[in-house]
DNA sequence: TTGTACGCGTTATCAT
DNA sequence: ATGATAACGCGTACAA
């Protein structure tokens, strides 16, 4: 910029206020202002960011925390948050959590020092207590997605009414006839725990409780899957139906019961819930619930970086829950028992 | 700091100069040291990176432009990247290229650059020409990844020897007693070109030139492989095995495979290329070429923000090309004819 | 209408 | 051994 003044003869200050858009008056004359702006620009002028955060500007960054960069729906996820950042002229800064609560903290003294104008937490961090404090102290705006809807959080949350999700698969499985059905999902986080609970709730108010072993706790992985799909066949009396926590759980539960010759869906129904890209495209193809994931990242962009973020709209920031609704999709992985 | 050295009753310098453990001499006193060291942890004294930037520091940040973020490969290399840079202290910014914001696109991101200490490009971007344009002006070091290997190109370049495996892929086959094999992928893009053009000269080389319509052109995605699949079924000759660009292919052709009642591998092998995690998944489980992408990361941002940055190890920047080898992984979607 | 001067938080240099 | 000061690039209140 001092080459731009230099060049054209006037002051810094001058080429500041014309490249800027003076927010104050029209008090530049035209003479002036053309030239400074065709300078600036065949000198290939451009501003830098670094010096206006210093100054106070934002940053423009929204830093973005996930859980688990593994889990495939978070990819999408990503892809989602990342196209709304950038209609709202944001960059997102990744971090990974990586499960281990040192690592997480150090992450986001990272993010904090950075100054990103915001930050999302993509999973479930209710464990990771050091990174929420520090969170906290912090004092940018957190916004936590897909964080279960149900219990306390010192931040705002955009999720998926997963009572409803869960209660719409299973309706969906008892309309078909089903009358036993399994639950399978990772270890009580957020969301899954949420959907574990529905489940649990629907079937006594539908029936009874589920029998025991008909909810298995193993990791959202592949090899997960078939170790909860044989625990189950491993029953006096086995399921008819399985509901998935999570897709990725679901294509598991596809691949190993087609491993262990258990046809889908004539001898076993499977349910899953996320609906991933690439749920449209298993063998057979899975019937699984919805997740908004583009209206749930533009709610959470626009409550951590939006005009909502600054006023108090829609009552206290703290308190704010914004529960979007699920749908269910009907493929080919279920069938009348 | 400025507080820190108040409290402490010194000059900021000396608070500088203690907190960075002045590469100068040990000029300081352990007594002040001590005070205030003790001083800038009681007030909670977090260096702002922002400032150390504008004095030329590194950002510490990573800029990562990825072509198709929807590309369900792209995840498991965001991943690996993200570990890779944060195993150095770097932070990942995100920007995806989604092919038609040319102009836009190449600003903001060299907007970012100044704030980027190097920029990773994953996937192929030779169409974009004022993004290269634009990063060539920037003084950042780039690197391409997955960008093709063969095609000149201006930057660095770490990728998977496509012709390799697609050698494998094809030699694979061949011994399986395959003699129609077909290729499905998507408009000439780097890696994606390289394969096909591996494929045609493979065939070329052990029988005769591909039968016509045995290379489909397609969309990316789970629609373009079912219209590949369609296409291919209503030759005269059908091929009695496909070779796949990519897993996401292979996967859409599974799917559309079943759907049209046709039995794979009894009917038609398929094999893949990428190995994505889900490939262990799939209904039979996908025969498939393994991409190295850890350490094809790991290359990519040594390259960038590594040692070897610096330094001119290994020739000329401009002209270093790595190229790792993939590895054949079978599984249940090839068989003998 | 435009120029001057200051400060954002650091670090490097020079002076004490 | 430590303090004072300049400078990084920008925006802006104030003076001209």
């Amino acid at each position: 910029m001092k080459d731009v003044a230099a060049a054209a003869g006037v002051a810094q200050s001058t080429v500041s206020r014309i490249l800027n858009d003076a927010p104050l008056q029209i008090n530049v004359s035209d003479e002036t202002r053309e030239r400074v702006q065709t300078i600036a620009r065949d000198l290939g002028y451009r501003p830098h960011p670094l010096a206006r955060a210093l100054r106070g500007a934002p940053t423009m960054l929204l830093g973005v925390v996930v859980r688990d960069i593994t889990d495939p729906f978070f990819a999408g996820g990503i892809e989602a948050l990342s196209k709304e950042a950038r209609a709202r002229g944001y960059s997102v800064v990744l971090g990974h959590a990586h499960a281990k609560a040192d690592e997480a903290l150090a992450l986001t003294m990272v993010l904090e020092a950075r100054q990103c104008d915001a930050i999302v937490l993509m999973g479930d961090f209710q464990d990771q207590r050091l990174l929420l404090a520090d969170l906290r102290s912090a004092n940018v705006p957190v916004v936590a997605l897909w964080h279960g809807s149900e219990r306390p959080f010192p931040f705002p949350i955009v999720g998926v009414d997963n009572r409803a999700g869960t209660r719409a698969a299973l309706d969906h499985l008892t309309g078909l006839g089903h009358e036993r059905i399994a639950f399978v999902g990772r270890e009580s986080l957020g969301d899954i725990r949420e959907r574990r609970e529905a489940y649990r709730r629907y079937l006594i108010e539908h029936a009874s409780a589920p029998p025991k072993g008909y909810v298995r706790r193993v990791p959202n992985t592949l090899a997960g899957a078939a170790q909860g799909l044989d625990a189950l066949l491993r029953l006096p009396t086995p399921p008819t139906a399985i509901f998935a926590a999570t897709d990725a759980l679901a294509f598991g539960l596809l691949h190993a019961a087609w491993e262990r010759g258990v046809s889908i869906p004539d001898d076993l129904s499977i349910i899953g819930f996320d609906d991933i890209p690439l749920a449209a495209g298993t063998v057979p193809g899975l019937t699984t619930i919805r997740m908004p994931i583009a209206a749930i990242a533009a709610a959470g962009v626009a409550l951590a970086i939006g005009p909502e973020a600054a006023n108090g709209a829609g009552g206290p920031y703290e308190a704010r829950r914004i529960v979007l609704e699920p749908t269910l999709t009907v493929r080919s992985s279920t069938a009348a028992v």
